[in-house]
RNA sequence: GGUCAAUUAGCUCAGUUGGUUUAGAGCGCUGCCUUGACAGGGCAGAGGUCACUGGUUCGAAUCCAGUAUUGACCACCA
């Protein structure tokens, strides 16, 4: 054997990803075990891999390796979303690019380019995934716009419909103008921005000069006005109430009208009512019975309704408009302020306001079965307080409509087919020209107007969990998979999609599964931090601050990487991720601090691996050392096992991944290797070494699903194998009873062992000087040294002579410590600073008498005794033995040493 | 403005529903250690009146109330 004395990722990870896949462990089919499902939150189409994916895709890889390893049948559903407004802008883009404009292509000759874009381009996150280890079944990738999934979508839409779910109405909407299409709320973000508020005034009809002034940040939309309101309480503006004002540039006359909505003490008191082209004003309209007048083209120009400045851009027209207002000596005056102003996620052009024709869900009824449906923990969120913003958005105060309408050509196009008023909705335009026939006999499909908008995205990924099974054809395989076991995203989506999910589940599982199956669509949420950059900021591609996710891999490995996201932090707490990197570039300039723990801890195992490798055999029995090593670390890894299983079950990754590092770098590197390690030169006994391989074995396959591929590197240097035989399809321990009582007595053996060392280096005295060391007999003396091999482990550990028994009060020239409640002396060749001793002394004792101190007052205390459980009582009571059995100890040794 | 969460060692965080020897981990830090699996290492050590003030309790980092600070989400004033 001739290991390298680092553990090199580069050549092992592509290696045994390669060999998975050839053995075609990932893949799931339908059969008589349990099964464990998880479908991947799909990326978008456009994506590639950021740090939240990273984090995302470990979990889900590490719940679906350990339930592979437990014998499930383990199923990874992967695939990408169409994402239509984010794929739509990147072909548009491209497009441009070439010279080509979106507005030269018919429908279909755009939608040819976009196909060409994504077979090109798209779901290169997948490539992605699989550097970082992820285990998806791959033969079942899915996309949320292929034939399949989109005839789901139009099923469910014609079903919706049917049944009363949807309708068609005018309702002012969040429009982007540079994309020319709606956006729902949350693809809207606010943000702070300078603005400036003009103070406008407009002439009182049939007066000479008198005027009301109103303050407004977009002077362009006055020609859109259609009233000025004043608070009724307002004493400033009574005698103006009634009358009218006219509009300056365009002399049109509105009238001045009371509403509460007004606020008294912001901007001047009077407000421009301008319902085409503000939320409020639309419904201050709404209530005054006022029409509208839009002045917008949906591309955000001045249109024929403003009389001037038609054709101009609404901020060319805000500019324009100032030396107008000027001229007409109407404007009073212009005050900078800070507002918020809405912004699209993905143009970032102004959000407008806009009236318009779409289609929604109604979402009342929906909404209250999603709320109640966490609040019965048919569905469990982890961590649980989640719930409570999943409650601010489901509650029926804040619940809206579902705007699922979206003025683009990338996506499900509307299966909504018009002719005059009517409206005919199915799954085909025969299926619609059928329906139109029964009215309208004689009518032709030319003459039948599809709806030119396609579905918003999530109105498929809604139904994800179970289209990625063709769910809605036949249920053979969702009757097997559905529910899923765990969904595991970000909080960001929770209303997006979790939601969404979860209403899809009620609505659709019973028509297809029948009324007895489950229908959550899955039965545990994890949410995800977000994962923030070093001064805490949200990562994302807009801000520029997230690293290149495959760069890390290369650098760290995917295991160090792997382990260094999960370190971070539990369910739902955001990650900082630690290392500042190049901007422009995108490469890490510090080393990351948990990645590049996680590299450390594979080449930790690796050298472990070298140690054991490098052994000769001896067919000697095993010492007692040895025989009790060996006892001892079993117990350690059932009790470890169990607080793992615990860990897992709770979703407590970080904690269970930072247990094992521990145990494995702690008691099975540092101490049982050490215990068991021969001499130098030496070898070591066959039962032993058998024992060591098969504790690391089992040791690879409990980290696997953390990090998949040093441990099957390890798993298969460690001994040959036969063919199929590989850490990832190996088998799970269960945890087993363990002795607690060897484990604490082989825990004071390290404590003994640690203080040794402790003298040793504050007296300078070399570990390769074998001391001597003497522990008091007594009865607890005697009780814990009757462990066979424990006397002989200290000395093997500390590096002693001997380890004695002595029924002297005081040994010559040594030094005094208390481990437990024995006295222990060792032996040193110096001269031992009498004042230093007994100021360490001193300072021990102190600390265990307020430590008694403590105890007994609670003790004392009746209502104590007489209140608390026995076995409460009953550990305060072997606490203060002990602690008394310290202090006289140590009050003793004071007395020697004087 | 409304709601939620957080505040524990230099940093990042645990602390499992009030009792585990007067608070734990990892990293960082300090000291010592290089022919021996690993310096990407070993051994050991120092570091915290659990944000503050009250309250409940035999007992509080843990429960309650208030205060302060931070963060997030929602709603917003033209």
């Amino acid at each position: 054997m001739n290991l390298s004395t680092h553990y090199d990722p580069s050549t092992t990870e592509a290696r045994w990803y390669a060999h998975w896949m050839e053995k075609n462990y990932f893949h799931s089919e339908p059969d008589e075990r349990e099964p464990f499902t998880i479908v991947i939150p799909p990326p978008n189409v456009t994506g590639v891999l950021h740090m939240g994916h990273m984090l995302n895709n470990t979990i889900q890889d590490i719940l679906i390796r350990k339930a592979r390893l437990e014998g499930k049948n383990a199923c990874w559903v992967p695939g990408t979303d169409h994402a239509s407004i984010a794929t739509e802008a990147k072909v548009v883009k491209k497009l441009r690019a070439q010279g080509i404009k979106k507005s030269d292509l018919s429908r279909e000759e755009f939608l040819a380019h976009a196909w060409e874009w994504k077979e090109e381009y798209g779901g290169k996150i997948l490539d992605q995934l699989q550097k970082l280890g992820a285990s998806c079944d791959w033969e079942r990738t899915r996309f949320t716009m292929e034939p399949k999934l989109s005839a789901a979508v139009l099923r469910v839409f014609v079903s919706l419909y049917k049944k009363g779910k949807l309708y068609r109405r005018l309702r002012m909407v969040n429009w982007d103008s540079e994309a020319q299409t709606v956006l729902s709320n949350e693809e809207v973000i606010y943000g702070e921005e300078n603005a400036r508020l003009f103070h406008i005034r407009y002439k009182i009809e049939g007066t000479k000069d008198e005027y009301i002034t109103i303050a407004t940040q977009r002077p362009e939309t006055i020609m859109a006005d259609i009233a000025i309101a004043v608070h009724p309480e307002d004493e400033r503006f009574q005698h103006l109430i009634g009358k009218k004002a006219i509009i300056p540039l365009i002399n049109r006359t509105i009238p001045i009208i009371t509403d509460t909505y007004v606020e008294l003490d912001f901007g001047t008191g009077a407000l421009k009512i301008t319902p085409a082209h503000d939320p409020n004003d639309y419904e201050v309209g709404q209530r005054h019975n006022l029409k509208v007048i839009d002045i917008l083209t949906p591309a955000g120009k001045l249109n024929e309704e403003a009389q001037i400045l038609v054709g101009e851009d609404r901020f060319a027209a805000r500019k324009k408009i100032k030396p107008l207002l000027e001229e007409a000596e109407a404007l009073v005056q212009i005050e900078d302020y800070r507002t918020k102003i809405g912004r699209s996620e993905r143009t970032d052009s102004v959000v407008e306001p806009r009236l318009s024709k779409q289609w929604f869900v109604d979402m009342k009824q929906f909404a209250a079965d999603a709320l109640e449906a966490v609040r019965s923990k048919e569905v469990t969120f982890y961590p649980e307080h989640m719930f409570n913003m999943y409650h601010s958005w489901l509650n029926e105060d804040n619940i809206r409509d579902w705007c699922i309408s979206r003025q683009l050509w990338w996506g499900q196009r509307i299966p909504a087919w018009y002719y005059e008023d009517d409206v005919f909705v199915a799954e085909s335009e025969e299926e619609a020209l059928a329906q139109a026939k029964e009215k309208y006999p004689n009518i032709t499909l030319a003459e039948l107007q599809q709806d030119e908008d396609v579905l918003d995205t999530w109105f498929s990924s809604w139904l994800w969990p179970m289209s990625v099974f063709d769910g809605f054809e036949s249920q053979e395989e969702l009757k097997y998979y559905y529910p899923t076991n765990v969904l595991v995203t970000g909080w960001d989506i929770m209303f997006f999609w979790v939601a969404r999910m979860i209403i899809s589940g009620y609505e659709f599982a019973p028509e297809l599964l029948g009324k007895d199956h489950e229908i959550m669509p899955f039965k545990d949420v994890y949410f995800t931090g977000m994962v923030r950059d070093e001064k805490r900021q949200k990562m994302s591609k807009s801000k520029g601050n997230s690293p290149d996710a495959l760069a890390l891999i290369e650098n760290y490995g995917a295991d160090g990487v792997r382990f260094g996201m999960l370190l971070s932090g539990a369910a739902g707490n955001d990650i900082i991720f630690d290392a500042p990197f190049d901007k422009a570039t995108k490469s890490v300039l510090n080393e990351s601090q948990r990645c590049l723990q996680g590299r450390n801890f594979c080449n930790k195992m690796w050298n472990a691996l070298r140690l054991i490798k490098g052994w000769e055999i001896t067919e000697d029995a095993p010492s007692a050392v040895n025989q009790l090593a060996t006892e001892w670390f079993d117990n350690k890894l059932q009790q470890t096992l169990k607080s793992l299983d615990q860990s897992m079950k709770d979703y407590r990754l970080s904690e269970a991944l930072m247990t094992l590092y521990n145990f494995i770098w702690g008691d099975f590197c540092s101490w049982y290797l050490e215990m068991v390690k021969p001499a130098y030169g030496e070898p070591i006994d066959r039962t032993t070494l058998k024992q060591t391989i098969e504790f690391y074995e089992r040791l690879m396959t409990i980290l696997h699903p953390f990090m998949p591929f040093v441990t099957e590197e390890i798993w298969h240097q460690l001994k040959a194998r036969a063919k199929g035989e590989d850490c990832i399809i190996s088998t799970y321990p269960k945890a087993q009873s363990f002795n607690k009582t060897i484990i604490e007595k082989v825990e004071r053996a390290k404590e003994v062992t640690a203080k040794v060392r402790e003298i040793r280096n504050t007296k300078g005295i070399s570990p390769k000087e074998a001391l001597s060391l003497y522990v008091q007999e007594s009865p607890n003396s005697l009780a814990l040294y009757e462990l066979a091999g424990l006397k002989a482990m200290i000395e093997k550990m500390a590096n002693l002579t001997g380890l004695y028994f002595t029924s002297m009060e005081e040994v010559e020239s040594s030094i005094g410590f208390v481990s437990g409640t024995e006295k222990y002396f060792l032996e040193v060749q110096l001269m031992i600073d009498v004042e230093a001793e007994r100021e360490k002394l001193q300072k021990e004792l102190e600390h265990q008498r307020g430590f008694v101190k403590g105890v007994e007052k609670k003790l004392s205390n009746e209502r104590f005794v007489n209140n608390a459980p026995a076995a409460v009582v009953d550990k305060e009571r072997k606490k203060l033995a002990d602690g008394q059995a310290r202090i006289k100890i140590l009050e003793e040794s004071l007395e020697n040493l004087a």
